[in-house]
DNA sequence: TAAAATTATTTACCTAGGTAAATAATTAAC
DNA sequence: GTTAATTATTTACCTAGGTAAATAATTTTA
């Protein structure tokens, strides 16, 4: 088993997914990690950037660096909450009254990546996705 | 089936292990996109820099700026071809030495990541992310 | 064979991820 | 209640990926 090249196609798999999905998002305006913290506010409602880091399991940078872009391009506000060290963030109007429409695109896209699949083998992808792990000793 | 659960677990796994490789490669002094040069041109000897990218399906620009560092760092040596506008590339003495240690230690870390995956297992990975493509009609 | 098209590489600029260290606010400990 | 430790976020700096456009060399074509 030449586990290198197994995960040498999984790294491209990944990459023509996310390639296309930018493809999908630039009518939006976004990016696919934008869309990823959009998707999470959404089903999450309010919650601290530091929710949103945990829950994507990246790192605190990589959120701060997004959502400022976010901000700036008017899908998100950052608010201080009564713990002054935190922001809150919500998504703006715009963002939610879009939202219906971004995700259809999504849906697709993604459906179009998986089309290959069969429900079952999907739900084997999945299973066995949860199964890769580093199990470090510290 | 949620499709983006799915990709975002794809996605994180990637990160899970690419995080470990580096680690496992800092105390050769590398990272894991130079790694997969150094491993391609170890099994396919003194190649261009356009063979490089075409066989990991990456752009030129990312091969170019990762060979500079590479070469910066004394791992690989960028000669000019006889077709002048081409880059053959090759590995350095020290790059072909240090190389059976440098494996040792990847294809442990690749193990440790699959460890959960029996042999069957792992080959239906592979067999299921052959499946996953965009298909773009143009 | 001179002009036009193509090809290989690079440069400039963007997003996306990481670590380490700084800052500011809060909580715990004494 | 002040000091020490912790926590949330940011800043600075690194790799890794992308696109678009520039450059230089080679091929094609007229």
């Amino acid at each position: 088993m030449d586990t290198s090249h197994l995960l040498h196609l999984y790294h491209q798999k990944l990459r023509m997914f996310q390639n296309e999905l930018n493809i999908t998002l630039n009518q939006f305006g976004l990016y696919h990690s934008q869309w990823t913290i959009l998707y999470t506010l959404y089903q999450k409602g309010n919650i601290t950037q530091t929710e949103i880091w945990q829950y994507l399991k990246v790192e605190a940078p990589t959120i701060t660096r997004t959502l400022v872009k976010m901000e700036q391009r008017g899908w998100v506000e950052r608010k201080i909450g009564t713990d002054k060290r935190e922001r809150i963030v919500t998504l703006t109007e715009r963002a939610i009254s879009t939202y219906p429409e971004i995700i259809q695109a999504v849906k697709q896209t993604e459906e179009l990546f998986l089309e290959q699949l069969s429900k079952q083998e999907k739900l084997t992808l999945q299973h066995l996705l949860e199964k890769l792990s580093i199990e470090r000793d510290e």
